[in-house]
DNA sequence: GCGGCGCCGTACCGTACGTTACGGTTCGGC
DNA sequence: GCCGAACCGTAACGTACGGTACGGCGCCGC
């Protein structure tokens, strides 16, 4: 059974057939929340329950390998800085956060965050570490090297980066997160995401945008 | 079964004894997270699983009255209006600030959360709700006659009281909550929580204070 | 063509836990 | 002092589910 985990663990992603499992959990993860069984999760994707166990090791590597694969499907578009201007800044900032604001808004995000939620509650704290990462983490790592590159070009000013994303996060995200985790139902339309996010970037640019002469807001 | 439930939904609140129960509840609740069992409970609280089923009907029903037991202990002191400056303004939106990342950051805070957010995921969106509506809902209906005041006495100036509302939240708790819940360590001191509450709140008055001339900032 | 391997479907096992039942004890009212 | 109600402690029941074992089948290399 460990060499099962291993098979999964490192070396190169699952593969086709290991895609579509995955993929069936995810669905059923949102339709079920964390109290799908390996019975549902074997039914749903047509193969046989050992096969699961063989390939996964366990319940907690089935999840843990559907979190990461989920993960991996969000691909990073990079950030020129080249000719970085206050309009191209802010179309960048707006993008991030309406990009966002989708992301934790949709079923899936939704479901996943609510498994790694559930599992930072018990012993097993990895699925939760996972989630924070993929999530919260990686879009910090995404966005501090646009403000930096907004504070190079004489657009910002902060001090630390760090506190400056999360002064962002928090003007793009208030309360909708948790609103969505406890079952708010919170209804965003395509336009008030649009609408949000251009609010959040320009509260963060009256916050942190570089005062050239009186202010412009 | 039914008058069991029935008991403890309406009328007066839980006996004394009922109370301890529930307070053993909370501390299991933190300890052990949402896999709590009945048979734990009963022990901790020193009664039988027969009493535990008579009071309060089922898990959940023990669950809800727990959460409500914990909202009901936390009470709300009044603002006072009268002689609103902008010194006890900035004093008002501080302490709630640091009272709010108090809570938030408390154990029993995130336990329960916890609770409301697998709750929310499955058919029971019950506490889910209930935490929502005794933690975010209630923290907005006590701070929007704060702001409603400042606005009045010309020291703030926004159009929707729950837009400005919503902000003030996002400026102060960013991304503790979402941290908190999926596990991260995140030590917060004493001093470091009423320097992010005095933050959070000169970036609310910068981005909604009445602009009095030039801007102070 | 055939032997082995990987996988499907399913039956099965063990256990944990929600829920119920019951005997024994305390306590308030008469 | 006695009765009944409430409650404690524990044993018992039923079930759901994680995990395992096994028979059958298609496929790939030889």
């Amino acid at each position: 059974m460990l060499q099962a985990v291993t098979e999964m663990m490192e070396g190169e992603g699952p593969t086709a057939r290991q895609q579509d499992v995955l993929d069936a959990v995810l669905r059923l993860l949102v339709e079920e929340g964390d109290r799908l069984t390996m019975t549902a999760v074997a039914r749903r994707a047509s193969c046989s329950k050992e096969t699961l166990y063989k390939w996964f090791g366990d319940r907690d590597g089935l999840l843990t390998a559907t979190v990461q694969w989920q993960a991996s499907k969000v691909r990073v578009p990079p950030v020129d800085r080249k000719g970085l201007d206050l309009v191209s800044l802010t179309a960048s900032l707006e993008r991030f956060a309406s990009d966002w604001l989708r992301v934790i808004s949709s079923d899936t995000s939704i479901a996943l965050n609510r498994v790694g939620v559930v599992h930072a509650g018990s012993d097993k704290r990895d699925l939760g570490a996972i989630v924070l990462e993929r999530g919260r983490f990686a879009l910090g790592r995404r966005l501090k090297p646009v403000l930096e590159a907004g504070r190079e070009a004489g657009l910002l000013e902060f001090d630390d980066a760090e506190e400056a994303f999360r002064t962002f996060f928090g003007l793009v995200a208030r309360d909708v997160q948790i609103r969505l985790l406890l079952g708010d139902r919170l209804e965003l339309t395509a336009a008030g995401i649009d609408g949000d996010a251009a609010r959040a970037t320009q509260q963060f640019l009256a916050l942190h945008g570089a005062k050239t002469g009186p202010r412009a807001l």
